[in-house]
DNA sequence: CCCATATTTGTAAACGTTTACATCATTTGC
DNA sequence: GCAAATGATGTAAACGTTTACAAATATGGG
């Protein structure tokens, strides 16, 4: 059942066997007629862990994300997809439940050549630990691109595919802004994630550049899960001057933040409004719709498992972020606060 | 950068350096110490591709299932990476878009190794095409273990791992009926699906057990997706006769039903009734939570790769399907009809 | 019909491991 | 202290491909 059973039957050398797979033009029809007809009799298919050992190549690319559960990296990892089809890549993933890991983790994926590369959905912080270098053994750093996630600025060569968070997220706070709310919370994700310090960062610009202070009661962290946003819209709902909309850094978070202000008698927008982030495929199902900042997911995911492709192939991905557009996308959650 | 620099800086053969890290017991602690620092120094990581061929192991499974982004998936593969990670597997997954392949198309990725096993959480039924014979090249059936899905009858002997879709399909039926429904309209998935034809099944059973008729409008095909299942609900709602419940064969299309139900003005549950199936974890904080059938998805995620790890080791793992318990939970989606 | 050239095929080495077997070193029992 | 037994290490083959190079065969021009 190996290509020599083939070579054997058709009357043929080994080689002339690989060559009919790889490159049929070199080899003469009736030649070809010959192995086609032995590769059918005997079923073989070629080994692919032989194939992959040989060349040096596993064809495999991991994508590291925070949780598969998460409808958002779903249509990141659709982009994904599609490009590693185009390119003849597998995907593996790797869920990180939120935890942190080192370095080295995901470099050795690559040296030990689990895998060609690394597409990181996830945050790049821990990387820092030590010293800001980020080199791989021997010095040299293997392909990994970042997406949708923010690099540490020591970092910033780091090549990545985001939208521009801060300023999206200004934007969101603007539009509430726009609308008369001046009590506006914001619902962080995990502290450690770069990315949600970004989106703080932008919901704190905006509010001074209308001059308005920001309560640090009204900052309160939704640990990136439904649940962590439901106990800290808890929080807020309790707070004496409550506020009158909610910012959730992103679309999970925001959810839960629905239902809590439903549970506690709340109407949404009329009493409180709330946006979110990411425009998963339920924000617009919501009850109701919810207004959000729209990523190009799919495109996200494109751009970077094209530009990993790249570095794997030795070409030059250049450095940094590439930065796609964001777009506010104004549902029926939010409106002019009560009076 | 192989095991022959490590041997070489080592004063040791290739052979012991591979003992080292295969069996480290086997080496004298003065050999053990020195190979242990060449490999410190080389920063030498074991070639994976090169060991996977020589063992003639991928140490990859294929999940494949109809999308990822469906949160109820996300569930099953939590108890599929728990043993995975157990086992030394790491995951490759694969998207079917809903569309049906050949039975070629998966054994050949055993066959061929790229992986060492499936897991199919879709639908087996392409497999009937032809004869009911499943077999692989060589006669044999390469490991493949079905999780969640119904399995065709004439397969009956093929691995799976489910839960009673047709009993407990009537049991949600049948806490609508006690509720004093009558018309209880039925949201199927995809007509191909062997598991929502089970469940629609159960539904019609418990209808007729309860000396019910079923009228043909009220079973509509929502195509396993949200979008099918508002389309499928616009029709329901247009009836002369509406039903006063509707149960869906999924969450996801229980939400799509939802936010139909809402957009036309109707309250739930006091003007219908919803009840879905498989209580992702959205069905709670959906408004109102959402009256649904609870699979035990972790624990089916852990006995499929459980039973397909024994099968790739060669071991005897039974025929047929290995049933879970579901659980009904009911929330207040779902209430007595109104007058 | 022969030589030069182009095309097709074959030979054999290489990829980096693991492992059966042989060899060498060490311990144990007497 | 020696033989036997045990333990540690080395040698070399094997896994199934791909591919550089050599060899053989076909093609074309004169």
């Amino acid at each position: 059942m190996s290509i020599k059973d083939v070579a054997k039957l058709a009357g043929v050398s080994i080689a002339t066997v690989s060559r009919y797979l790889n490159s049929p033009e070199a080899v003469r029809e009736k030649t070809r007629k010959k192995v086609r007809e032995a590769i059918r009799q005997t079923g073989y298919a070629p080994n692919t862990l032989a194939r992959n050992f040989r060349r040096g190549k596993t064809s495999l690319v991991v994508v590291v994300l925070p949780s598969v559960g998460d409808p958002f990296f779903a249509g990141v990892m659709r982009g994904i997809w599609r490009v590693a089809d185009e390119e003849g890549y597998s995907i593996l993933i790797r869920e990180t439940q939120f935890n942190t890991h080192a370095f080295d983790e995901y470099t050795d994926i690559v040296f030990s050549k689990q895998a060609d590369g690394i597409v990181l959905l996830a945050s790049i912080s821990p990387f820092m630990q030590g010293d800001a270098e980020v080199t791989g053994k021997g010095g040299r750093v293997p392909p990994i691109v970042v997406g949708c996630e923010a690099v540490a600025p020591q970092l910033s060569p780091f090549p990545s595919v985001r939208v521009d968070n801060a300023r999206a997220a200004a934007e969101a706070t603007e539009h509430l802004i726009g609308l008369g709310h001046k009590r506006i919370a914001f619902i962080s994700g995990l502290a450690a994630s770069l990315l949600t310090r970004d989106r703080e960062q932008g919901y704190r610009s905006a509010m001074a550049a209308a001059g308005l202070a920001v309560s640090e009661h009204w900052v309160v962290e939704g640990r990136q899960t439904l649940e962590g946003a439901r106990a800290a819209t808890r929080r807020l709902l309790a707070l004496e001057a409550r506020p009158t909309a909610i910012f959730c850094a992103n679309d999970e978070m925001a959810m839960g933040a629905m239902r809590e202000i439903r549970r506690a008698g709340l109407r949404i927008p009329q009493d409180i409004s709330v946006v979110g982030f990411d425009d998963i495929r339920y924000a617009e199902i919501l009850d109701p719709p919810l207004t959000t900042v729209a990523q190009p997911v799919e495109e996200i995911g494109e751009r970077t498992m094209r530009r990993l492709c790249r570095a794997i192939d030795g070409g030059d991905i250049g450095a940094g972020p590439e930065i796609v557009s964001h777009r506010l996308v104004v549902r029926e959650s939010s409106a002019a606060p009560p009076k």
